[in-house]
DNA sequence: TTGACATGAAACCAAATGGTTTCGTATACT
DNA sequence: AGTATACGAAACCATTTGGTTTCATGTCAA
């Protein structure tokens, strides 16, 4: 009925837009360790400081990163929590790429002559 | 050498961004373990089939969905391997939200009180 | 106080995205 | 042969997205 809402973190925006976009994806692997003002952060793309910006208050918005005003600057850091629900979201298909390492092992093993036989995509091109 | 090259899928698009969108996610969850031609996908979505058929094809040049003509339809099937490339790219962050996790359970043995209530970062000042 | 630095807000723009309707074509059914 | 079904391609449209430039505001340093 009522979702559990699990922790007060009301994601304002999807965690599987926020990390469709390779800059973003930039933003998290350069804030993995480190907390970062604005501009150092966008010293490392080759865009406007306002475009990172936007980027960063998108993350933000999906939670997966946080913000803290120190002086005059905005220092960003990792929050890589909200990725735990793509992680349960993935661990529901892990079991059908597995199967079909299986079965290609499987394949392997009988012998590697005529893959064309065994159908499939394997030999697709 | 006779290998037949299990990665010989060319993503032209990009996974994390067929991912991106529900509908796309949820046609994933459809085509599951059954393959389907796209008018009964599409009695699933509230759009038009040629809508759907262009999210498939989307889902199809990221290598998640193959298809194959069977008479005068175009049945499609889950191919969950290309989820692999996310796997690996979150099993990199997966350490941060470990941490997080721990700080928690640390938190929450030191003192008995719901953490739910007191909202996610309660610890944070 | 004056000026430099750090940043966000706003207005704007081109391209991508998600959707539609219309039409053509291949296959199946009688 | 003729009709219905399954589908993709194309043209089109509104909204979102990713980016820019300009401007206002707050903070630090001399």
């Amino acid at each position: 009925m009522s979702k559990p809402n699990p922790a007060a973190s009301p994601p304002k925006h999807d965690v599987f837009q926020a990390i469709a976009d390779p800059t973003r994806r930039g933003l998290l692997l350069l804030l993995v360790d480190q907390e970062m003002p604005v501009t150092a952060i966008s010293s490392h793309f080759p865009m406007t400081r306002t475009a990172v910006s936007k980027h960063l208050r998108i993350l933000e918005e999906a939670g997966l990163v946080k913000e803290r005003k120190v002086g005059r600057e905005t220092r960003y850091r990792l929050d890589a929590d909200p990725l735990r629900e793509l992680k349960s979201w993935l661990a529901f298909y892990e079991r059908f790429w597995e199967n079909k390492i299986e079965s290609l092992r499987r394949y392997v093993e009988s012998d590697d002559t005529d893959p064309q036989q065994q159908g499939e995509d394997a030999a697709k091109s």
